[in-house]
RNA sequence: GGCCCGGUAGUUCAGUUGGUUAGAAUGCCAGCCUGUCACGCUGGAGGUCAGGGGUUCGAGCCCCCUCCGGGUCGCCA
């Protein structure tokens, strides 16, 4: 049964004891992780969130109904325990234990509450199928992985206040309840009991919302926001996550990414003890493509992307001759020392691996000492083979892959990813670095096929560059905006932009993506209207907390830096979120289910 | 929506060409044990092989469907 604690204060956690303590009692609280009964003698490895601690149950200095309780005990029972601390002796010093120095000399116990045996250890070096772990999250989250995990995340949260207040930004909230703007993701809707018929939204950002608050004068601006995105899920994507969101007025590019690197660079510093060298590195959108293949380059590795378009050309093969002709190009990655490291079948594989990024296929060139090897050799003649060779600077012992397609974004796609690909099987990554950048000078508009009209890449208040405003109307392609993006080992984990605050500019700009006057009026009427009184220039960015979390505590799923995550289906294995409710509910809200749509 | 991977004691896994009663480790239960820390020793319990259908004399294994979970492409202003 379970006991009550009576007036029990705890003193300690179980790892946080010191030298002074020795000889002292201590009370302390927490769960059994372990427990070897020898006899009349019983080990507990006492836990809680700082840590473990041995407690010692000996039967000949204990009162007898102290000792069968503490006999009763088994893994995950919560219990309080009265004692001395003390010091073990030298040989029984456990070297590989925080606290392996120390004991807890139990005088008496409360089993707070039993447990039930649990469904998987609580351990970080138990790895059960994550499925069985997020049924019991709670469980889980005992191990003291996470514990870390979610500590260092309070950690972060904790800077980014401390940090963002000193540079004068006030936090302020902003709704969670928002009017939908079917513009970009998937909205969450939130069904209005008072207006039948009508929708909330949750927030995606809240981007307008800290544009107002810019108007309205606040100057700087910050919020750990919630976001909302009804998407499909990804290793590094929830369908809520949570970002620092971050406004500023009176500013241009250079003055946001000044005050937001620093915050990057005090967080590595804190959480680290990284130093980052500011100002960061910037590379434009187009040097991060040509060079990289992507928007968010890993920068830990060399590996770099090279055009041989024109070395190529006019070669008669008709799979390079097809991409030049279709206004694309070929671009190729050489391997250094790496013409033995591949297999037939392994390059069969990357050349599959390609194919998920809508390459056709996968040309190589193995420079061995015994001779050139080479998938296309015979399509080109001597001189182009030698162009290329120069060009990509190949030695003997290398080997180079080529992708060629008339979409430029198919071969910076499949060969950036191809990129981490070669970097990671090689071991070319080195973890213990840290690798920041800004990428900046985004295009301002992406061409849709499916709409069949320019889209915001960003979103539709993100300022072109001055230099590119003539182009908006002429050729939108190629106008730049005032966007970046920064970059941690190739995780992009925060962007932003200037915003237009001209409305003039963003009537332009609507215009730009196949939005008539009156339709951008209907969808973010209010928002213009307020632009009519007096906005400061302004701009801003958000960091996704969530994948700052990933990096700085060297995880790879998102799942284990939030307490509470969803599946892949956006489902909670834990409460079975969604889930149906009463037609009580739905009448309240005019609501009429159509299970067979 | 597409492609790929996975689901066998509580847990992590093995399971041969389709062949007797599905195994191991660990956990769990009981007993013994005064220095364990992967405690040890003795004994015991524990299985809808994800579910359904099919092929077969015979299916954990082969085929089909479904469910559940993961990765990824599309998607993510």
């Amino acid at each position: 049964m379970s006991e009550l604690l009576q007036g029990w204060k705890r003193t300690h956690r179980c790892a946080e004891i010191s030298a002074a303590d020795v000889g002292q009692e201590a009370l302390m609280m927490g769960w059994a992780g372990t427990w070897r009964n020898l006899g009349s003698l019983i080990f507990i490895g006492l836990r809680d969130r700082s840590g473990v601690m041995q407690v010692v149950f000996d039967e000949s200095t204990l009162p007898h109904e102290v000792f069968e309780s503490a006999e009763s005990i088994r893994s995950e029972f919560a219990i309080a325990v009265r004692g001395v601390l003390r010091l073990r002796k030298p040989e029984m010093v456990n070297k590989d234990m925080k606290t392996g120095e120390y004991e807890l000399e139990a005088k008496e116990l409360k089993i707070l509450s039993r447990a039930q045996t649990p469904p998987f250890y609580i351990d970080d070096g138990v790895n059960t199928q994550e499925q069985l772990r997020l049924k019991y999250r709670y469980l889980d989250l005992r191990r003291p992985r996470l514990q870390q995990i979610l500590a260092a995340r309070h950690k972060i949260m904790q800077i980014t206040r401390r940090y963002y207040d000193g540079q004068g930004f006030l936090e302020i909230e902003t709704p969670v309840l928002c009017k939908s703007t079917p513009e970009g993701a998937r909205d969450y809707l939130v069904p209005s009991r008072v207006h039948p018929g009508e929708f909330y939204a949750l927030p995606q950002s809240p981007q307008q919302y800290k544009q107002l608050l810019m108007i309205a004068g606040f100057d700087r601006y910050f919020q750990i926001a919630r976001c909302f995105r009804d998407e499909d899920l990804r290793a590094d994507r929830q369908p809520e996550f949570t970002q620092i969101d971050i406004e500023m007025s009176f500013v241009d590019e250079d003055d946001v990414m000044t005050v937001n690197e620093g915050f990057i660079a005090e967080l590595l510093r804190e959480v680290k003890g990284v130093e980052v060298q500011l100002p960061l590195r910037r590379m434009t959108w187009r040097e991060a493509m040509d060079r990289f293949g992507s928007d968010k380059p890993d920068l830990r590795f060399g590996l770099e992307l090279i055009d041989v378009t024109n070395e190529v050309r006019g070669s008669g093969f008709s799979v390079f001759e097809g991409a030049i002709e279709g206004g694309g190009s070929v671009r190729c990655i050489r391997v250094p020392g790496g013409a033995e490291k591949f297999s037939r079948k392994r390059i069969d594989e990357l050349a599959e691996f390609v194919k998920t990024y809508r390459a056709k296929g996968l040309a190589w060139l193995g420079m061995k000492s015994e001779g050139m090897q080479c998938s296309f050799a015979k399509f080109l003649s001597p001189a182009q083979l030698a162009a290329v060779i120069k060009k990509a600077e190949v030695e003997t012992g290398d080997i180079v892959f080529f992708i060629a397609d008339a979409n430029e974004e198919t071969v910076f796609a499949s060969l950036g990813a191809l990129r981490l690909e070669l970097g990671r099987s090689l071991g070319l990554v080195d973890e213990s670095r840290y690798e920041l950048l800004w990428v900046t000078e985004f295009p301002l508009l992406e061409w849709d096929e499916e709409e069949g009209r320019f889209m915001a890449k960003h979103h539709p208040f993100t300022s072109p560059r001055d230099e590119d405003i003539e182009l908006m109307e002429t050729d939108p392609g190629k106008v730049r905006a005032k966007a970046y993006d920064m970059v941690m080992n190739g995780s992009e984990i925060g962007g932003g932009s200037i915003r237009i605050h001209s409305p003039e500019l963003q009537e332009r700009m609507f215009k730009a993506i196949g939005f008539s006057h009156e339709a951008a009026w209907k969808r973010f009427g209010y928002f213009m209207e307020a632009f009519k009184y007096g906005t400061p220039p302004h701009g801003g960015l958000a960091f996704g907390l969530d994948r700052i979390v990933m990096q700085l505590t060297g995880t790879g799923n998102i799942r284990e830096v939030i307490a509470f995550p969803k599946i892949q289906t956006a489902a909670c294995l834990m409460t079975e979120a969604p889930g149906p409710v009463d037609d009580k509910q739905l009448n309240e809200l005019h609501i009429r289910v159509d299970a067979d749509a």
